[in-house]
DNA sequence: CGAAAATTTGACATGACTCAACTGGAGTGG
DNA sequence: CCACTCCAGTTGAGTCATGTCAAATTTTCG
């Protein structure tokens, strides 16, 4: 079954019908690791549906260090949600950490199925309630938590996700220096 | 003019009759400084909109200390909105900084407007849209900038908030200890 | 195998925390 | 009007986690 129709029939009643008229707005696009498939200072009327592979939206700061916003896998949405929502250029980028298979969708599409397809609103705000809610609570730890406990949260929340991504790339998702993380593996292993 | 029909006619086209439907789900509440209007452990099934006063809400960790996670005055929502959007107990304390004055409106008559007004659906969602935009900037803030420049954006983008709260409270929004901030602004009034 | 990439380790600097003490102002009661 | 108390804010000293920079080691992959 196609993992978007399951995502969204996840959240709302969906016939076959409303499916295919929904999937004719997307494009299926395919590309290889290391592509940057948005860059900064773009206009981003668009946004991804993750078919198969591994992505991540990241920004470079002024000192010219990466700070790793999300990661994305099979059966995620990715995008620059800041430039997505607010029309502004964009200031990530967006990277192919493996070859990926993606379904790209322009935003005045999408909007326009919100008026063939009503309920499909209903799915963007459940959608974006819960991306709030997640938010929120990533907001939380930030403040709570050790980097340690951060690090362990991560990879106990996203065990898939940690067999496929460099450390590297968890520091700059936890904000911390490769060198850092180091340090707490170590710990971890000792104890 | 109603704070509340400014607010939803900035974002959707409103008409008064729908606005009286509207504010038929709302009540209007009085509360005093220093009142918790939300406490951790609860069902929030709803949700507030500010004509008058200043709140914050915070959690408090495992070491017993208070994170300020929002303030609101004039104009803006506020609620625990984990608890509000996914349904399980809330974790924020909600408390009022001075004399408020609020409309709360319960969950399911909210949500059954958007059957009666459906782009009132629209609204809410532009709202999350907004909201997910700033907290994504506010993460990125966080990882980029030192604690000194967040505090000089802070008092630079809210200076009507700045004037109305405590200076602890600025500290614990922005995840320092009130004497850390003493010493960044003594640095600031010294340059 | 060999080069490049990723990770680890060491030495030192720094920013924020903790804890304790002190200052200054607002309000209160004698 | 003064003494007292309370609260917010400031200051000082010592500690610790993380950053920086450089180098060593391990892993990956053509």
């Amino acid at each position: 079954m196609n993992l978007l129709f399951k995502h969204i029939s996840s959240r709302i009643n969906l016939s076959d019908d409303e499916f295919v008229i929904i999937l004719q707005q997307f494009e299926e696009l395919k590309f290889s690791k290391n592509e940057l498939i948005i860059k900064p200072n773009q206009m981003v009327d668009y946004k991804f549906f993750v078919l198969k592979g591994c992505l991540r939206s990241y920004f470079v700061d002024l000192s010219g260090i990466e700070h790793t916003v999300q990661f994305a896998i099979e059966d995620w949405w990715i995008g620059d949600y800041p430039a997505y929502f607010t029309g502004k250029k964009s200031i990530l980028n967006i990277e192919c950490l493996e070859d990926c298979t993606l379904l790209k969708v322009k935003k005045e599409n999408w909007e326009q199925l919100y008026k063939e397809i009503p309920k499909l609103e209903s799915y963007a705000r459940i959608q974006l309630e819960r991306g709030l809610a997640s938010t929120h609570q990533k907001n939380i730890n930030n403040h709570t938590m050790s980097t340690r406990e951060k690090y362990e949260k991560f990879i106990s929340s996203y065990p898939k996700l940690e067999q496929r991504i460099k450390n590297y790339h968890i520091a700059s998702y936890l904000g911390i220096t490769p060198e850092s993380l180091s340090r707490i593996r170590k710990s971890i292993l000792v104890a």
